[in-house]
DNA sequence: CACCTGTATCGACAGACGTCAACATAGACA
DNA sequence: TGTCTATGTTGACGTCTGTCGATACAGGTG
């Protein structure tokens, strides 16, 4: 195995049918559950830098060793990274040296429509 | 005092500078810091169902009556609520014998406007 | 092969977090 | 005033989380 399937969830199909815009109706247990682990892995602030950093790179995608001027130690990034990935917001690939991170576009986008939505609606 | 300023920062500017387009450059530290404090208070599964909940409400506003059923003990759901409002998602007001939790519109338009764009990114 | 660099994993630790029972407070009403 | 309901606060408990140093693994280079 490589990088991949880290969170079966978010395989099959693109978290489309996770999440109600959340403004719809009440979210129920296992939506909120699903939904809460994306949010939860962008509640910090460094997971939020590496993320940043991945996304507005060139590409959409960055090397390890491109982003992990954080502040933290390296096992701190690694560890970070790991988290952003088991939570289906990035993909990890294996060139020669380096480990190149990228965005996983589907999942963002149906966190930002769950939050648009949310922001019409009062 | 009553319900007014729990978070300073959000009072006198509606969270607009607080965060670019998240892909267009990396986040700074206190970019960051700011940005995370909100994914964060939506990353707990209850957080989420009871911010939805007010949110799916009719008018955008709730009774803490209404939506306190999502499967914890009371003085949880006062201390979830309490954590939204902290982060400036949530505002209350109270009326007669009951509180009221209304959604913070500017603040969700500014989170949303941050996936949004990194949606479109890769 | 040995050595070096880049990245991941392990083990440990302090601090944050979610949860509850008990208690406190605010308002309505008699 | 007293009592009842609705909500918030406190204190405690176990668990999760972020962090690091040490170590392991992968791949390139000599």
């Amino acid at each position: 195995m490589s990088n991949a399937k880290v969170l079966p969830l978010l395989e099959p199909e693109p978290v489309a049918p996770c999440c109600p815009p959340l403004t719809e109706r009440p979210m129920s247990a296992d939506e909120a559950e699903v939904a809460a682990r994306m949010f939860k892995a962008l509640g910090d602030p460094v997971r939020l830098r590496l993320f940043s950093a991945v996304a507005s790179h060139e590409g959409g995608e960055a090397c390890v060793c491109d982003i992990s001027d954080v502040g933290v130690s390296q096992p701190t990034v690694s560890h970070h990274l790991k988290k952003l990935k088991e939570a289906g917001l990035l993909s990890s690939e294996r060139r020669g040296t380096w480990v190149y991170y990228r965005v996983e576009p589907s999942v963002l986008a149906a966190m930002g429509a769950l939050l648009a939505g949310a922001a019409k609606a009062a």
